[in-house]
DNA sequence: TTGTAGGCGTTATCAA
DNA sequence: TTGATAACGCCTACAA
C-alpha cells in the first residue's frame, strides 16, 4: 500500500493540483462537476491529505490545545467534556495532550505551538512554575485552569481560572472545628511540594490556628512518595499507618476526595464507623464522593463553570486581544454523611 | 517572537544547515567542538525544530500511537501506565490519542499513520467494526486491546488481546445462581448495541438458561441513552427505576463496576441493605470496586497483563514480522462483600 | 474556472 | 568533517 499524493489525484482526475486542493478545502472558485469528480477519485483511492505538509505550509490552523497534567484524574473528566463542546461550537478543533508528571508543560506547549500552529492553549492542572523566558516563547494566548501557583507576584502575568485552594480548604477545616472537632488529622503533600496541595495544607493550618487549636505534627500525614499521588491507594496506606500509630483523632481531612475514600476503607477495615468514630472530609467534589457510602463531605469545585470560563477567556484573548484576566470561583462546602459533630 | 529556523541557527553558528541538522540529531560525523557551539546557539535562541517539516521529510519515526475510545474510563488508567513504561523501555515514543465515541477509530488511525509516520498502533476499548478496505489502508502493525468484536469470523484477521467477555459474564451470573439467586436483574446495553456490553449480556442470558432460570424481560434494564454510558449516574438512574417498578429481584448484575456503584447508591437511598436485601455484582475490577463500601463482587480483568501482552505482540509484529496473534486472558471472579447467598 | 511554480523547514545525498 | 541542493506533500500567488 503506497502512499498517494495530491499529484496522483490530480493526474487521475485529469486536472491540476490546485484544483484538487480547492476541492479538498472547499474553496469557492471551482466547478461543482469537477469538484464532484475529484472527490470521487479521492474516495476511490482512499486519499488523505498529509497533515505534516499542510501544517508546514499553513501559517495557522483553528486548533486549541489542552495540556493536562494527570489525565487519569477523574476531576478533569467533566472539564474535558466542556472543552470539547465549547471548542467545537466555535468551529475550532481540540487537541488533548497529556503531560507527564515530570515533564515541563511549557516546553511541550512551545513545541506543539510550532508543530500544530495552535491558536490557543489551556493548561489544566499541575503546578505552574513561572519562567519568564520560557513563557515568552509562547506566542499564542493561554489560560491556566485549576492550576496551582506559588506566589502572589505571579498572578498578574497570565490568565487563570481557579478556586482559592487556601480559602476553601480553610473553610472545610473551620467547619470541622465548629462541629467540635479538635483532633483533626490531614493527609496532605510533603512539605517540599509546591502544588495546590500545598495551599490546601496551609488552609488547614490556618483554620486550626484561628480556632485555637495548635497543629499536632503527628496528625499531619504526608502522601507516600512510592505510591501514586492523590490516589485511593495512597489515602488508604497513610490512614492505615495513622490508625496504627494510636495517635488520637476524631476527624480526618484529605486534600483530595480520592484519598478520602482510601481513608474510609482503612477506617472500615479497622472495624470503626464513619462518622460515629471518625469524620472524613475530602476536597474536589468528584462524582464518587456523592456515590460513596457514606457519601463524603467535600468541597465541590464548580468544574463546569471553571471550564466554560476558561474557554471564554481564551477566546477573548484570541479575538479581542484583551489583557490577562484572572478569575477565582467560589467553591461549595457539601456537608454529607461522612462527617458529624461531636460533643465534648 | 518570530519563529526561528535551522537556517538562522546555521548562519548564527557560521556553519551550514547540514551541520546543524547533524548536531541536532546526534549524527556521528561531526566535530565535537562545532557541535557544542551549535548547541549553544540553539539554546540561546530557544530554537526548536519544526516537527511538521521533520515528519514530512522523514520516512519513519519510532513512535507508537495508542487510540483510546473513552479516555475518561478509569479502567484504562493502569493500562496506559504500562504502555508508557513499556514503550519508553523500547526507546519508542508514545502518542496517546483520544477517539470520540462517534468517531471511526480506523480513520483516525489512518490519518495519524501518515502524519506521524507511526511504527505501530494500539486500539484500546470501543468496538471494532470490521471493514476490509479500511483496514488495508493501515500499513503498520496494530493490536486490539480490550476491544469488542462481534463475530467469530473476524477473529483471525488481526491481533488482539482481550478477555472472553461472554464467558466471564457467564461465570459471574452462574455464581449468583449457584448462590441461590433466581431473580437476577441486569443493567446492560440496548439490544442494538454491538460492544463488549453485548457479549456480557449474552453471558448473562446463557448462565440463567443453564441454571434453569428463564429470562425475565422486566429485570433486563438498559442503560439510559440520555446519560453517559457505563457511568455511575446511569447505573443509579436505571436501578432507581427498577426499584420503583416493584419488580422483585434479589441480585443485580451490572456489566460495569461504575454502574454497579450507581446501583448501590440507589439501593441505599431506598433504605435497603447490601447484600442483605440485594446482592450487587459488577464487572471490570476497577480500584474503586475494592474501595467501595461494601466492596463490590466483580470480575477482575488482568489489565496490566493485557497491556503488557499487547505491547509484546505489537513489537513482535513490528520486528519479527509475525502473523496475527490472538490472546485471551482469563479474568478473575472476586467475591466480596456486596453479594451473599440466599436460602429460599 | 483552471494550471504552473515557488516555498514552507527539515533531512539525506553527494561532492568537496 | 562539512556544505550545497534536491526532495518530502501541500497551498497559494500569479498567470492563463
Amino acid at each position: 500500500m503506497e502512499r498517494i499524493t495530491i499529484i496522483e489525484i490530480a493526474k487521475l482526475s485529469g486536472v491540476g493540483v490546485t484544483t484538487v486542493s480547492r476541492a479538498i478545502n472547499n474553496h469557492p472558485d471551482i466547478n461543482e462537476e469537477t469538484k464532484a469528480k475529484i472527490m470521487q477519485v479521492i474516495k476511490e483511492n482512499n486519499y488523505i491529505p498529509n497533515n505534516s505538509a499542510r501544517n508546514l505550509k499553513l501559517s495557522a490552523s483553528k486548533t486549541i490545545a489542552v495540556l493536562i497534567k494527570g489525565i487519569t484524574n477523574p476531576f478533569f473528566n467533566p472539564m474535558i467534556k466542556v472543552f470539547e463542546q465549547e471548542i467545537q461550537r466555535k468551529k475550532y478543533s481540540l487537541i488533548l495532550q497529556r503531560v507527564d508528571e515530570k515533564q515541563d508543560e511549557i516546553e511541550v506547549a512551545i513545541e506543539m505551538e510550532k508543530e500544530r500552529r495552535l491558536k490557543g492553549i489551556v493548561f489544566l492542572g499541575g503546578h505552574f512554575s513561572y519562567s519568564v523566558d520560557k513563557l515568552n516563547q509562547l506566542t499564542v494566548p493561554f489560560v491556566l485552569s485549576t492550576t496551582g501557583m506559588s506566589a502572589e507576584s505571579e498572578l498578574n502575568n497570565f490568565s487563570s481560572v481557579v478556586v482559592d485552594d487556601f480559602k476553601e480548604s480553610y473553610r472545610m477545616v473551620d467547619y470541622l472545628c465548629k462541629q467540635g472537632h479538635k483532633k483533626i488529622a490531614t493527609i496532605t503533600v510533603p512539605t517540599d511540594d509546591v502544588s495546590i496541595g500545598r495551599l490546601r495544607y496551609e488552609g488547614y493550618k490556618k483554620a486550626l490556628e484561628d480556632n485555637g487549636v495548635s497543629v499536632n505534627e503527628r496528625l499531619v500525614r504526608f502522601m507516600k512518595e512510592d505510591i501514586e499521588g492523590y490516589s485511593m491507594d495512597n489515602g488508604y496506606a497513610v490512614t492505615k499507618e495513622l490508625l496504627e500509630s494510636q495517635e488520637e483523632f476524631t476527624a480526618i481531612f484529605a486534600i483530595a476526595d480520592s484519598m478520602a475514600i482510601g481513608a474510609c476503607k482503612a477506617i472500615f477495615e479497622a472495624g470503626k464507623r464513619i462518622p460515629e468514630d471518625y469524620s472524613v472530609a475530602g476536597f474536589d467534589g468528584l462524582d464518587i464522593s456523592y456515590y460513596y457510602n457514606p457519601s463524603i463531605t467535600t468541597i465541590r469545585q464548580p468544574v463546569e463553570e471553571i471550564a466554560e470560563e476558561t474557554i471564554r477567556i481564551l477566546f477573548d484573548l484570541i479575538y479581542k486581544k484583551t489583557k490577562h484576566s484572572r478569575k477565582i470561583f467560589p467553591a461549595e462546602l457539601l456537608v454529607r454523611e461522612s462527617t458529624a459533630g461531636i460533643s465534648g
